[in-house]
DNA sequence: AACTATTTATAAGA
DNA sequence: TTCTTATAAATAGTT
């Protein structure tokens, strides 16, 4: 029963790995905690055995320890990376929440709520937004249904490409708009075709499906 | 030279202690490393010394070992904090993105924009709620010009109604329960007939902004 | 830092 | 595993 000093190697015995390392895991823990206390030290001490178990020591708290050893280590990298992402991402989300409440009020808006603090000016500004929209999906909505019917003959489609040259050429500046109002003497314009004027009754009176005046335009066909 | 067993508490001596704190940090870091290659176990090994000093040892790396400390530890709960917070944090911003990119795009379809795609129906719903919104906005504009300038008199309100009801009646139901269409535009045109006329010329002829026929109704009064 | 008397850790056996 | 014990290793006190 000679004890000998034995070779720095990874024991290839089971059994005796297992033994040996109950033992000199015992001595590590031991050493941890007097270097600890003689010595005023902060420890932290992780040891996995090669089944997987976990043995861990920290003088104060592992959380601590580690926190600490990640403001000194050189290479923070990869652990101040969570806290510096989560950081990012924080404040990326109350951008991306600024942002939410910025388009859902001005979508509310759009839609006609939540008006009051707007002065004439605003209002008026919104209502021109709103006006360019419905005009551009009228235009759509015409195309739409352009091509849901056949082609348009020839003569059609001189007879639209008149019509919306005069809308486009009818249409007015904004501060038309806002003037318009108080207009004394609005134009007068008694050359209308007959039906033109019908069709935009029957827009205005009975329009009741929403439809908009490119449609009317295509009814006066 | 009597060497006697130490006792086990802080030792006073600073260089005492300073002394057999490297001493012991040394046989400690040894004994980690001897363990963890005998028996084929994972170390992390964190030291301060009380001057802050750190001395730290990994078999593999410090932070796969902390990792797997994390997963296994019970109270994972500050460490794993920052991962799961960053988690959600960037799945909220997912969700949060994904919100804007809807409301932009609702947004910008509301402005008549990004409409291909849209069939008939939906581009008759979006029209229609434009149109709701317009209504509104005028009846807000409306009830601004009115605060600015006096009451009006019983006899403007009447008018107002009447074309009010005439603006309703081409609308959907849905601007009927919002509406209470008190625009302040003072009516200028005694003849509805005629104003509805002209309103139609102005319409066709003038509207370069887009406009379509609420505005003609208010350039009517 | 080096020495060395001792204590402490632990390999091997039970 | 734990105990035992011979011995290797670590280290307190000193130089």
């Amino acid at each position: 029963m000679k004890r000998k000093r034995i070779e720095m190697k990874k024991i290839d015995n089971r059994a005796a790995r297992q033994v040996t390392f109950s033992k000199r895991r015992r001595g590590l823990f031991k050493k941890a905690m007097e270097l600890s206390t003689l010595c005023d030290a902060e420890i932290a001490l992780i040891v996995f055995s090669s089944t997987g178990k976990l043995f861990d020591y920290a003088s104060s708290s592992m959380q601590q320890v580690i926190e600490r050893h990640n403001l000194h280590s050189k290479n923070l990298s990869k652990m101040d990376k969570p806290s510096v992402e989560l950081q990012r991402a924080n404040s990326t989300n109350t951008l991306l929440s600024d942002e939410i409440v910025g388009k859902a009020h001005e979508l509310r808006q759009m839609k006609g709520e939540e008006l009051q603090g707007l002065n004439i000016e605003e209002l008026q500004k919104l209502e021109q937004l709103l006006k360019v929209g419905l005009s551009r999906i009228s235009n759509a909505k015409g195309a739409q249904l352009m091509e849901d019917n056949q082609q348009p003959t020839q003569q059609m489609e001189n007879q639209l490409n008149i019509i919306t040259h005069v809308i486009e050429k009818g249409q007015s500046s904004e501060s038309m708009t806002n003037n318009n109002c108080r207009s004394a003497d609005p134009p007068q314009h008694q050359d209308i075709d007959n039906s033109l004027k019908l069709g935009v009754t029957e827009l205005i009176l009975k329009d009741k499906e929403s439809q908009e005046y490119m449609e009317t335009l295509n009814f006066l066909y």
